[in-house]
DNA sequence: GATGAATGAGGATTCATTCAT
DNA sequence: AATGAATGAATCCTCATTCAT
């Protein structure tokens, strides 16, 4: 899978449908509002980011957004979309990878951090969905995440290393290495006001996924290693 | 240390002296405002909420707050000292308490879930203000972040067996050990929507209480249990 | 007539009644808060000024000027009058006053002038007053004006060198007169602002004195100087 | 020079361009605006006149009035500039006419009488601003104030008639002047109420400007007629 | 006589949204 | 597809005033 184009969503997706056809045309604009509002709403949440803000990043009117999307709210969900998207497909395609060896689990962290790279506004966007209740995520969500618990026990369950985590754990444990790579990436302004180093830039980034290499084998250990 | 009640804070805080002064009288419609506010604004961040539901769940007219507060940031300030406050003297006493042992670990992963459990809005609010770039935090924590990051550096150089973790990881594991504790709290809504279960009952927390303990045992193995 | 102290009016005044019955004891604080009012309604007119900010100056809290004055209005009232009555008083003397003559009129110039220095809020208080409307003030002035209009005809009629002017333009003299002393208070803002000099300071004020006698003396000559 | 079209200001205003191409289309609106403007805050003064009631006189409502004007400082701005720009320019161009002879003098006297007649908030602006401080009308005035006495100085120098008037009062005469001029027109309601006359009505200008004439030739005789 | 607390009225301003052009 | 204009709703906040203490 190469992560340089974020591939089609392989699932229905919440309100795409009447967005593809009724307000979404070819032109560029509703790219570039896209991504105005993606940054806008990462830095300030829905309630934060105003359309007049966003309008003014794509250096239009705000009314001429609704030539594109419906409401704020159509726009959105439409960001949460095209960001949170490409995710669950890159978690999806990993749960259904077939091993859960080192090999494979590296894999999986250094491709996770390298799409968040990427979009660095997507641990944003999320934290920020989840505080507002997350409701407009859940759809989306929750069609992976199922699969995705079980997937992870099963596999926890077929390695005698990892026997050390319950199966009533395991979510717990998914939920905990959610929130540590995520969690990285929204505490860099609090951090850099505190402790003076950009935790965004590459030399942190590059620490900070060894430190995930680590630590997912510190939690999973390689019964080879042992 | 007890827990039940919130110790007086041992450092100074940045506006409590005045609001001692000008705005808090003997009366208890200021701590009222003080809960209400906080509910509020865990729930839906310094912007979100509005000054008048905040009014309405205290049973009084908006105007009013500003006979206790001279503003809403004042507000949101005294709220975040409240809440925040008590944890940076747990943490504080933790990270001064003498040893590093296992036992001492267990009882801080235990007092701070005990701590969570009684307020259970802080984590929302930190999570909140840390998106919103965590300015108003900062002088607080800062004062306390650094002395716990040298604290936690020299446990780990002391432990031979956690010498599995560079002192350049140190912070990053503090982070996450941060980020796995907090965000547990901040998906219970969005988690009871996509599984149907509630992460803030009692079972909930003591399970997860027990994951911390075996995560942190197994991030910090005890050499004597190797 | 001294100008020392302001003699009491000696014709009814508006409200004096019920506030000296009332409101006004023989404490020092309604005079403190008259004078906290004075300057602050000189400064920002009636509805600038705000009873918070007089009961700032006076080191008490605003429903405490309640006990004094009726209301914003009756303490505006009674600012009104203690200001304007002397002035008043001292014109009425100068129209009742025997001569026209030169000697008459320096001495009326001298001595208005060395009022509003000693009051300097005074005629910033008549025009934010007359700006406003000068209802509040009619009463109290229209008392004095109709016989200083026709004191003012009277002399001139009799001064053979005044003939230059008609008699219908006397009330414009008269306001002129008026404007041309009052309005010089109130520029010292602007004029500071603008020209770097402060026309409140003693020796502009001397400038102005000397100014002034000699306008009166161009527009009314001596007879005997001609 | 006309006195029937306002020219365009022959020297930058402070904002007029942003206002120009920002708030200003070709529609009615704005100019409908800054008429009730105009006229509510000669009335009231800054502080006095609420957008509300601005809007209302326009027939639209308050937030409509943010589609024209960033704020209600920048109405004021501009409703100043309107309003004290072709003053200025009058003034400007009869401190630039070569003669300081009595035609030139009785012209501009008719003149500024003139324009005041046609615009009769401008005196109250003036002074209701200048009672504020006068800061925002100190940028306007400078450019011009300056010029004005240097050229007053000049003119009563080169007049030997006028020597009566040393060059320290000047500024003093010309203080007088506008003081006599502008507040003739701030006094209407008071006199309206105290004399039952309007000064504002035909006769009573018409007599103001005869009035003016003969200060004028009172203040600086003509050697001729002498 | 002073004041903490409360409040109705009102003020400037923002915002999402609509509509005619 | 874009936008100038308009607006209802809501937000933070100020103010004069009242009342019980």
């Amino acid at each position: 899978m190469t992560l340089d184009e974020d591939p089609p969503l392989p699932f229905p997706t919440t309100a795409s449908a009447p967005l593809q056809r009724l307000r979404r045309p070819a032109g560029r604009t509703a790219e570039a509002i896209l991504d105005a509002a993606e940054a806008l709403f990462a830095e300030r949440g829905y309630e934060g980011a105003s359309l007049r803000d966003v309008a003014d990043r794509v250096g239009v009117r705000a009314p001429s957004l609704y030539n594109h999307f419906e409401s704020k709210e159509a726009l959105y969900v439409a960001v949460l979309e095209r960001s949170v998207g490409p995710v669950l497909v890159l978690l999806a395609a990993a749960a259904q990878g077939e091993g859960g060896g080192r090999p494979d689990r590296d894999r999986l962290v250094t491709e996770v951090m390298a799409l968040l790279a990427r979009r660095p506004h997507l641990p944003r966007l999320l934290l920020h969905e989840t505080l507002a209740g997350g409701q407009r995520l859940t759809p989306m969500v929750e069609r992976f995440i199922g699969p995705a618990f079980e997937r992870a026990e099963a596999l926890i369950e077929a390695d005698p290393a990892a026997r050390r985590w319950t199966p009533e754990q395991v979510p717990l444990l998914v939920l905990a290495m959610y929130h540590v790579v995520v969690g990285y990436f929204t505490v860099a302004d609090l951090y850099r006001g505190a402790r003076g180093e950009d935790l965004l830039a590459e030399p942190a980034l590059a620490r900070q996924t060894r430190f995930l290499h680590q630590l997912v084998s510190t939690l999973f250990p390689d019964p080879t290693e042992r």
